[in-house]
DNA sequence: AAGTAGTCCTGAGTGC
DNA sequence: TGCACTCAGGACTACT
């Protein structure tokens, strides 16, 4: 479930508890989570400085000062917690260990990060940081949205051609960069553009404005992450999935919340997963 | 090549 | 109360 937006706030979470400090030991409490975990990956973090927290679409990237990078996804239930941070900013003690607290970073500063995930859909990986941009699971993930290379004619030339219905075509991470199931509904529903439309029947002009429309649906959702953000240093620490209100996702037979719409938000089923969409709205 | 279906996994929710 | 069943979904693999 975690989108662009969650993860960069959990990314966000993460900085100021890592970046510049060392992992003084790491906890590997079971070989693997959706694959194996890289050889002696305990080995390979412990007494590291982490000099930076990236992200590339759904993934965490922290570059270490032995050359190499931890990548780290949150699969589908993947949550961080942040416990003991010396710096104030997470004020809670370390809690008891949880049912699926898989791994577990103890860091020089005396913060505790630690990866749960229940339903073991996430990932671990360590690689050559200059090696990076080869690795399988990053080489052929479109471009970001924020970035220069998103742009409308960009997507104009992914779409051209395309039979594939809209939201199969932006669900793809090879079209674009970290949109999930919940914010493509979202940028659709805001667009007008019915999600089984084929792709290429999209006018250019429905194109144009899509980009932007991404672009403040992901932004407008990290907005609400930052919030939760503050929330979460004042509780618990917890850092994954944060409410967020929705216009069509989830609200199957609510009122569309467009002025004047008098139809009811509807569900349908598109490649194995759900879509909301208003059907007067879209077309 | 492009598109679809199946797969992994656990917990929450639902119906009987 | 408990059991069986369905659903959630990111992203890979294996088909058509």
């Amino acid at each position: 479930m975690p989108e662009l937006p969650e993860v960069e706030t959990v990314r966000r979470g993460l900085a100021p508890a890592m970046e510049g400090d060392v992992i003084a030991r790491a906890e590997v409490n079971r070989p693997d989570l959706r694959w194996p975990f890289p050889a002696n990956m305990a080995d390979r973090l412990t007494g590291k400085r982490v000099l930076r927290l990236r992200r590339r679409s759904k993934y965490i990237l922290a570059d270490l000062d032995s050359g190499e990078t931890a990548l780290i996804h949150l699969g589908m239930s993947g949550r961080m917690l942040v416990s003991g941070d010396p710096l104030g900013q997470f004020v809670h003690d370390h809690p008891a260990a949880q049912k699926h607290d898989h791994v577990v970073l103890h860091m020089e500063n005396g913060a505790r990060i630690t990866f749960n995930d229940p339903r073991r859909f996430g990932a671990m990986d360590l690689f050559a940081t200059d090696q990076a941009e080869a690795h399988p699971l990053l080489a052929t993930i479109g471009p970001e949205p924020f970035g220069n290379s998103f742009d409308e004619p960009y997507l104009v030339a992914a779409l051209t051609g395309r039979k594939t219905p809209m939201k199969t075509v932006l669900l793809d991470q090879k079209t674009i960069a970290g949109l999930g199931n919940i914010y493509v509904c979202e940028a659709l529903f805001r667009s007008q553009i019915h999600p089984t439309r084929p792709a290429c029947r999209v006018s250019k002009d429905r194109i144009s404005r899509l980009v932007p429309i991404i672009r403040t649906v992901l932004s407008d959702a990290i907005e609400a992450g930052g919030s939760s953000l503050r929330d979460f240093r004042q509780a618990d620490g917890e850092l994954g999935y944060f409410q967020h209100s929705f216009d069509v996702y989830g609200r199957e037979g609510a009122p569309c919340r467009t002025p004047g719409c008098t139809s009811t938000i509807r569900r349908i089923v598109q490649s194995g997963r759900s879509t909301f969409y208003c059907p007067s709205c879209q077309r």
